[in-house]
RNA sequence: GGCCCCAUCGUCUAGUCAGGCCUAGGACAUCGGACUUUCGCUCCGACAACGGGGGUUCGAAUCCCCCUGGGGUCACCA
């Protein structure tokens, strides 16, 4: 048998991260067998503008490299793959339960079913509907209609059976059917909703194992119950542990009063801040346009999908009791069910980085640059603040930068910390604290920068390893250590107090600009 | 509240099904230390967990029961 894996999106306009962990799962489960993954878009709810909120969710399947082998764009033998376009399959399905008795029309009104709700709740027994529309005669039915008023259909649920699912995270789950409402299964325009609708889909399109988040467990009842009074054979079921907020066991939501929380919570606070730096400057807006529970956001703030993919795979699974890194091939080879966590797995920004940063190592200098330069242009930076960081005379200084960076990038956006490299010499800022602490106040040390300054001047050729001997040469006719003016001259050149080694710093930034800044440190001094 | 699920270091997890190899392993984070002109990297070290109570057993993180805690879900949303 082949396997078939599916995930169902519905159009929101972004991918979820928690929702990509789910897709990656069925993705994992499909390809580790050999078999089929599924894209069907749940659009029964919304109608307008469905292609343009599909795109930034198919872009995130592509930028993870998370192939489809039928759906949106590439079709397949068991499309349409929008809900949307299957009203006729769960048509012929409403029907065959309605004649099969398994399903009739509900002639209450929304109030009187909201009205019922309420007595049992005061009266602290459990909901159940109440079915009065099985007693009215076709007359009554006729005379409720020519009234306007329109039937939904439900579910007809048999109360004094059970129903059981054998899970393959969970394993045994069980319900009481006589706790279950009848569901309604299409509205009274005839449209599906979601329990029917999907047990319609994933039988029509022979899904073997609907791999699914924890908070569809409940649903599963339902849902085994159309199964089985449409005649289907039941899919496996495997129930994942939904994704967590960071240090929480709550589920990562997208609203928009949790996402103000998240930003204030100190595992996740790093990750808004650095959309609120990184974003205005590519013009992609904030963290309010983009955060971290969209995917988006680590592919536009410049994450490497091997990075997202490895976390995203451990995230309540794992291998065994010490992988951590992981390659695209690797998980697929050794994925499987049985494997998969039972609690709900917290997000943590801080892991997720360790991963990206293995990643982004294994990178050559050359993929390193190309993933930089975007971000360097779109921040309108010039290389040698002249030329345009696309230009060809532009790239070899960019890749001489990002191989003196070495380890220091984790994301590619990371490039615009050494925006000192990319300014005119009169543009550069200093770092007020070092600038005080290195020449302000260290009267010495302004002072043997102002003498190295005219070695700089000849020195030849001005280069890392030339430089470093005529510093060391210069420090021993002087009588004092490297450190006494090596921090000065970092400051005077970069504006920085940290950065690559001091004599890469120097032969990049060349003579001219190297003299340029220590003149203007200099002069700030007095 | 009903139903359902879950429960090992701060976090992600290994170990639980087949009880002893567990004085509970790894990773991330944190804190020390080494290296370095700075930062980073790297290396070394430290800290740190079986929610509680009863059983069963020679022996329980592992099996059983109860409690507690956390979460999910209860729509003419998906």
């Amino acid at each position: 048998m082949t396997i078939r894996t599916r995930f169902a999106p519905s159009p929101t306009g972004y991918m979820h991260i928690g929702g990509m962990r789910t897709a990656l799962f069925n993705w994992l489960w499909a390809r580790h067998n050999g078999g089929q993954f599924i894209l069907r878009i749940d659009d029964t709810d919304q109608q307008r503008n469905v292609e343009e909120a599909l795109q930034p969710i198919l872009q995130a399947f592509r930028w993870l490299g998370l192939d489809w082998d039928e759906g949106p764009e590439v079709e397949g033998p068991h499309g349409p793959y929008f809900q949307s376009q299957r009203g006729d399959l769960y048509r012929a399905a409403a029907e065959e339960l309605i004649a099969a008795n398994r399903a009739y029309f509900d002639y209450d009104t929304p109030e009187q079913i909201q009205a019922d709700r309420t007595e049992a709740e005061k009266e602290k027994r459990q909901y159940l509907n109440i079915r009065r529309s099985l007693e009215l005669t076709d007359d009554e039915k006729r005379q409720l209609e020519a009234n306007g008023r329109q039937p939904v259909l439900r579910f007809l649920v048999q109360r004094d059976e059970k129903i059981a699912i054998d899970d393959d995270v969970r394993g045994h789950v069980e319900w009481d059917c006589g706790l279950i409402s009848d569901p309604v299964i299409c509205r009274a325009d005839g449209s599906p909703l979601y329990n029917f609708a999907t047990v319609v889909d994933d039988a029509q399109m022979e899904i073997t194992h609907v791999i699914r988040a924890e908070e569809h467990l409940t649903n599963t009842a339902v849902q085994a119950l159309i199964f089985q009074a449409l005649g289907y054979e039941l899919p496996t079921f495997a129930h994942i542990p939904f994704v967590a907020a960071p240090g929480t066991k709550e589920k990562l939501s997208k609203r928009d009063k949790k996402i103000e929380k998240y930003r204030k919570m100190p595992q996740f606070k790093k990750m808004f801040d650095a959309a609120d730096r990184v974003f205005p400057r590519i013009g992609l807006g904030s963290s309010e346009t983009l955060n971290p529970v969209m995917v988006e956001y680590y592919e536009q703030i410049g994450y490497l999908p091997e990075g997202i993919f490895n976390a995203l795979s451990r995230l309540g699974w794992s291998y065994d009791d010490k992988t951590e890194i992981m390659s695209r091939e690797f998980v697929v080879e050794n994925f499987t069910l049985d494997r998969v966590v039972k609690s709900p797995a917290g997000l943590d920004p801080d892991k997720l980085d360790s991963y990206q940063q293995h990643w982004m190592n294994e990178l050559s200098i050359e993929e390193k640059t190309n993933g930089c330069i975007p971000f360097l242009e779109r921040a309108n930076l010039k290389a040698d603040g002249l030329h345009p960081v696309g230009s060809p005379e532009a790239r070899d200084g960019i890749a001489r930068l990002i191989t003196a960076l070495g380890e220091r990038l984790t994301i590619f956006s990371d490039i615009l910390d050494y925006d000192e490299y990319f300014v005119p010499d009169d543009e550069l800022q200093f770092d007020e604290k070092a600038f005080n602490k290195r020449l302000r106040k260290d009267e010495t040390a302004a002072k043997l920068l102002r003498k190295f300054r005219t070695q700089l001047e000849t020195v030849e050729p001005f280069d890392a390893a030339t430089t470093d001997a005529c510093l060391h040469t210069f420090c021993e006719a002087e009588g004092i250590k490297m450190g006494q003016i090596i921090h000065a001259l970092r400051v005077a050149t970069t504006g920085k107090p940290k950065g690559p080694g001091m004599f890469d710093c120097l032969e990049l930034l060349g003579r001219e600009r190297c003299l340029n800044r220590i003149d203007r440190a200099l002069a700030a001094v007095k």
